[in-house]
DNA sequence: GACGTCAAGTTGACAACGTCAATCTGCCGC
DNA sequence: GCGGCAGATTGACGTTGTCAACTTGACGTC
C-alpha cells in the first residue's frame, strides 16, 4: 500500500535528479503525500529506505544476466555476454548501481541488507564460469575466478560512472565486450599458467603445448 | 599556515574514524582550535576542502606506482608491479582512495579538482604500457589499453572497500598480483586476436602461430 | 605616532536534514 | 457503545553546511 507507493517516490526522486543526494526523506514523504515520519512506520530509517529500493532495482538486474547467460550458444558465451549485460546493467543504472554497489563500507556488526544480493551476484557469475572450468578451459576455483573476474567488470561501470570524463571509447558496447573479454583470456591464461591444462579433457590437453610456447614471454607476467 | 593545520586535521579525522561522514567543517575546525566559518577563508567549501585532502595523498600513490614501475627489470614487469603498487596503495588507503575514486560523479560543468589526478593516473598507466606495445606484446593505442586495464585494478580495490564480506582470499598480496596478470595477460590475448602479431617484430612473430592455435577455441571469447 | 586599509577570525543565525516523543484519527472486534 | 490499536501528524531536537555582519590585529603611509 504506502509503502509501495514510497519506493515508487524514491525511485522516481532517484531517476529525476540523477544524484542520491536528492533522495532526502522529506522529498520522498511529500511525494507520496505524507508528512515525514510517516516513512518510518515502513522503514526502520533511511538507510533501510535505500536498501528496499535498491532491492527491486537488483533483481531486475539478477534476471538480465541470468537470461543473457542462458541465451548464449555455448558456456564461454555465456560468460561472455553475461559479463556484458551485467555491465550494461550498471551502465544504465547508474544511480542504483552507486547506490548498491558504492555505498559506504557496512560497519562491522551493521546489518547490510545488501549483502546477500551482492553474493548472488557473485554466485551468477561463478555458476556461468563453472561449465568452462568443467570445460578444461578455465582452471582453479569458479568463485575464485569469479571474484577474479568481477572484479573488471564492476572497475568498469564504477570507473565510467565516477569518471565520466575519461577518454571512453565511443564504442560503448564494444569497450564492455572488450573488458569481458580480456577477463575471461587473462583467466584462461592465468589458469593454464599455474595449472597447466586439465589432463583429461583431451581438446584442453591439445592446446597446452602451443600455448606454453605463446605464453613463454610472460612466464614473469 | 593555517590552511596546512586544517589540511592535517582533516586527515587525522579521517584515519582516526575510519569513516568519511566523521570529516565535518566543525570538528575539523574545532581540532584546529578556531570557529567553522574559519575554514572558509581558506576553502571555498566542504568538497574544496576534500579535493585539497586527497591531492596530497594523491602524490604519494603516484610516487609508489612510478617507483614500482622503474624498479621493475623489463616493461612486463614494470606494468605487473606498478599496477600491484597501485592496488596495494587503494587497499592500505581505503578512506582516501573512497573519496578520492569513488566520489560522486562530477555535474557537468561543476569544477573537479580530482579530475587532472585521476587523468594521471590513468598516464602512469598508459607509460607502463607504451614499452609492451613497442615490444610487439601488447597492440593497440597504449591508453585505451591502460583504460581497459584499469578497470580490472580500480574494481579490485572498489569492490574489496565497499564489500569487504566477499570472500576474498587469505593471500591478498597473490590475488592483486593475480589481478594484474589477468589484465595484462587477457590485454595481449586481446590485441593478438584482434591485431596478430605485429609484423616487423620477430620474437612477437614467432609466437603468432602458437598462440592462435591455442586461442582458437576462444574465438568467440 | 595617528590613521586608513585589509586580511583573518568570530558571532549569530538560517535552512535542510535525520530522527523521535507525544498526540491525534479512524477503523475493527467485542 | 466502547476499548484497543495501527497509522498518520505535530512539534521539536541536534547536527550539518553555509553565509552576512561584526570584530580584531597587523601593516604601510603621512
Amino acid at each position: 500500500m504506502l509503502r509501495e507507493e514510497i519506493l515508487r517516490a524514491a525511485e522516481a526522486l532517484l531517476d529525476e535528479a540523477g544524484d542520491e543526494s536528492a533522495l532526502t526523506l522529506r522529498a520522498v514523504a511529500a511525494r507520496t503525500g505524507v508528512t515525514t515520519p510517516a516513512v518510518y512506520r515502513h522503514f526502520a530509517d533511511k538507510s533501510a529506505l535505500i536498501a528496499a529500493v535498491c532491492m527491486r532495482v537488483w533483481e531486475s538486474l539478477g534476471t538480465a544476466v541470468r537470461e543473457a547467460i542462458e541465451a548464449a550458444d555455448d558456456p564461454f558465451q555465456g560468460l561472455r555476454h553475461g559479463a556484458v549485460a551485467y555491465m550494461r546493467f550498471g551502465i544504465d543504472h547508474p544511480v542504483h548501481y552507486r547506490l548498491l554497489m558504492m555505498g559506504r563500507p557496512p560497519r562491522p556488526g551493521e546489518p547490510h541488507p545488501e549483502r546477500e544480493a551482492a553474493m548472488a551476484c557473485l554466485e551468477y557469475m561463478a555458476g556461468a564460469i563453472r561449465p568452462c572450468v568443467e570445460m578444461g578451459v578455465l582452471r582453479g576455483d569458479p568463485q575464485h575466478i569469479a571474484l577474479r573476474s568481477i572484479t573488471a567488470m564492476h572497475g568498469c561501470i564504477a570507473l565510467a560512472i565516477a569518471h565520466p570524463y575519461f577518454p571512453w571509447p565511443e564504442d560503448a558496447e564494444q569497450f564492455l565486450d572488450e573488458v569481458a573479454r580480456m577477463a575471461g583470456l587473462g583467466s584462461a591464461a592465468l589458469g593454464w599458467l599455474t595449472s597447466g591444462p586439465r589432463r583429461d579433457v583431451p581438446s584442453a590437453e591439445a592446446y597446452a603445448a602451443s600455448f606454453q610456447a605463446w605464453a613463454g614471454q610472460f612466464q614473469g607476467s
